[in-house]
DNA sequence: TGTAAACTCTGTAGTAACTATAGAGTCAAG
DNA sequence: CTTGACTCTATAGTTACTACAGAGTTTACA
């Protein structure tokens, strides 16, 4: 099959495809006289692996290392279960530090009461350094 | 004071000072006679603005937006409030995705058991389409 | 006064993982 | 034989920076 059908079979696109070809992902096809890529249907679960491993965003270089332990099947598999847990970790300290923003953002939110301009939205004066707000004046 | 100086008090670098003005976040500053730029404490104060800004994880284009509603304090702020509550609903369903990814990845994690080699490591099958595993059998 | 160190300038390339073109070539059907 | 669909390579764009190269400027010290 050429690399439109590839494309539709797998769910990659094109650009993404030729792209993991050139990053030695997937190993150069075949070619027909024409110079077209020819796939068999072995390519169709390595780009199944591959999306497995985004959808668990594992980076392309993660993922190229799995792929070569996958290729000497007699190596210990603890480099596996490091690259899992040392993910893990990354994942949750994002978890983290997206709970804080959420917290953060959440509250700037409440600054801003029914302040009909700009000047008097609490957001940006919270956004500021020292905004030097009068306590509870009127300006002008 | 120098661009070396306002990078100390602001905690931006050099190159991100220099940056944010090519972006036009920050204005262009006067220069010196041979061509540095000089800056006053003013900006300091926008460079703040900019920090507590992308702490939030505001990308550039926002505080842009931000910035410019900052200098037209008529202006109603209504904006303000949609940038941060499409910002929220950002950060939740990111956060959402994370999430799902940490238990994604924590159950592949117990999949590798005591394999000690790669082709029994239960985390490389699990990521494979249709491993064709025997039901518990012995392969050679 | 000379010079070496520290600083600054512009412009360019790199990062991750693609996406989107341009411009050319190939193939199948009518 | 031509039209349309497909494919090819190469390049530029995305985000928010960082890291140079190679040149010019300033400051401190001998």
């Amino acid at each position: 099959m050429k690399i439109g059908e590839l494309a539709k079979r797998s769910g990659c696109s094109i650009q993404t495809i030729r792209y993991y070809e050139k990053e030695g992902l997937i190993s150069a096809p075949e070619r027909t006289e024409g110079n077209f890529r020819l796939y068999n249907s072995v390519v169709l679960e390595k780009l199944s692996f591959i999306k497995n491993c985004r959808a668990l965003d594992l980076t392309l270089s993660e993922i190229k290392h799995l792929v070569s332990l996958q290729n000497s099947p007699e190596t210990p598999c603890e480099a596996v279960n490091e690259m899992i847990d040392t993910h893990l970790l990354v994942v949750e300290s994002r978890i983290e530090d997206l709970q804080k923003l959420h917290g953060d953002l959440k509250q700037l939110r409440l600054k801003c009461g029914n302040a009909r301009s700009v000047d008097q939205c609490g957001i940006l004066g919270e956004l500021l350094p020292q905004p030097e707000r009068p306590p509870s004046g009127t300006r002008k």
